[in-house]
DNA sequence: AAAAGTTTCAAACATTTGTTTGATTCTTTT
DNA sequence: AAAAGAATCAAACAAATGTTTGAAACTTTT
């Protein structure tokens, strides 16, 4: 996973493809959509990134990479600390480093989202390979640290309690248009994320102390 | 959301459509896959159903709705119970109905799974009109149910613990191939839906509890 | 049994999509 | 400045998809 951008045409076809992804999603987006936002020709795409899913897959690490090497080295000061984290602290280190990177660039929360569902859709629900030992790391050093902060779970547990906080995390990500929908009116728009942020953690600290 | 099959064609193409969904996802499946695997016309599916998507409404409203019906039905009885519920009463009027559905037809957990991942990959994240009154119903009794038990939560925080409780089911009702996945053979295939379920609950208690 | 209706069917339609090609321009190396 | 390499481009490719059509077969009503 280079993240390295050595080409101009790369990062205006990234930032376009960013950009169109998160208002409209990955299949509503064509090629000759993001090549002309980008300003570049529809080969462009295949060139430099060899095919479509290339290119989403680019997108996507873009923010994931940063984000988990985050999230692994929060993990792993508190395993290395000499006295148990507590489940909170777990929680947070796992979900911050999100936040974070969703509050600097808001694009973030819809492309993950976008992303996370699409796995879901597609035949297999598989990550990436190029994503894939990173996030291993993550998921491991999680569940340690969630195992020490919480002795009475077992790993089988404890990887399911992952598993819940971040869907937990990935669906608070989402517009909430579904639920304004749901409310029939009775929620508003002004959902800040901050505010959504913090009922998200207090559900899964809860939920993982379960 | 008329859910009388008049039609043995109809009934044919609902079961097809659903079984190859299951598997593969509702964009890998084409209309002359369904037919061919029903035995009919390819037009058939347009006749009786208008569209693709009419097709795929349908076939997740045959769950959709009696698992609606079941779910308010229990928040009933506990809204017009004298004494509160506890939160794990609520939670359980919440999944149960879902649970018990996928015990009857595995397959309506794949679809489900599927079918809300698909609402997020679209462009707006909104559920088909036919099934949305009925969904609304249910979540508005939900909240109320879930205020009555946990006096401390406000309207807004209980639409989103509703919320919250929701996407880990939906999580959970995902084949835990990715899961697999992360924890790299650590965590085997035998993951019962029953024990799955109880996590859930637990989980969700816990969090909503906060 | 004729008429009216519903349902089925083969075939065609109309687009759209990601991808490849092969020539051309630009950049770097020798 | 010549040669080699990298990047861009217009155009064509290829294949699949949901949908419509209009006639034929079947069912129900009169």
């Amino acid at each position: 996973m280079k993240d390295v951008v050595v080409n101009e045409t790369q990062r205006r076809l990234l930032d376009s493809a960013e950009e169109l992804f998160a208002d409209r999603g990955f299949e509503a987006v064509s090629l000759r959509d993001i090549t002309q936002h980008a300003g570049t020709n529809v080969a462009s795409v295949n060139y430099h990134f060899a095919s479509k899913d290339g290119l989403i897959n680019a997108v996507v690490g873009r923010h994931a990479v940063p984000i988990q090497e985050a999230r692994l080295k929060l993990l792993q000061v508190l395993l290395e600390r000499e006295t148990s984290p507590s489940v909170q602290e777990v929680v947070e280190a796992f979900l911050r480093p999100l936040k974070e990177r969703i509050l600097e660039r808001e694009s973030c929360r819809r492309i993950f989202s976008r992303f996370l569902a699409r796995m879901m859709t597609e035949e297999a629900h598989r990550l990436p390979e190029e994503l894939l030992p990173q996030c291993q790391e993550a998921a491991e050093a999680t569940v340690r640290a969630m195992m020490k902060a919480a002795p009475h779970l077992s790993e089988w547990q404890a990887y399911y309690r992952m598993k819940f906080c971040f869907s937990v995390m990935a669906n608070a990500m989402e517009q909430d248009e579904m639920l304004i929908q749901l409310s029939g009116g009775r929620l508003d728009r002004e959902s800040d994320w901050e505010r959504i942020f913090t009922e998200v953690v207090n559900f899964c600290v809860g939920g993982v102390k379960g």
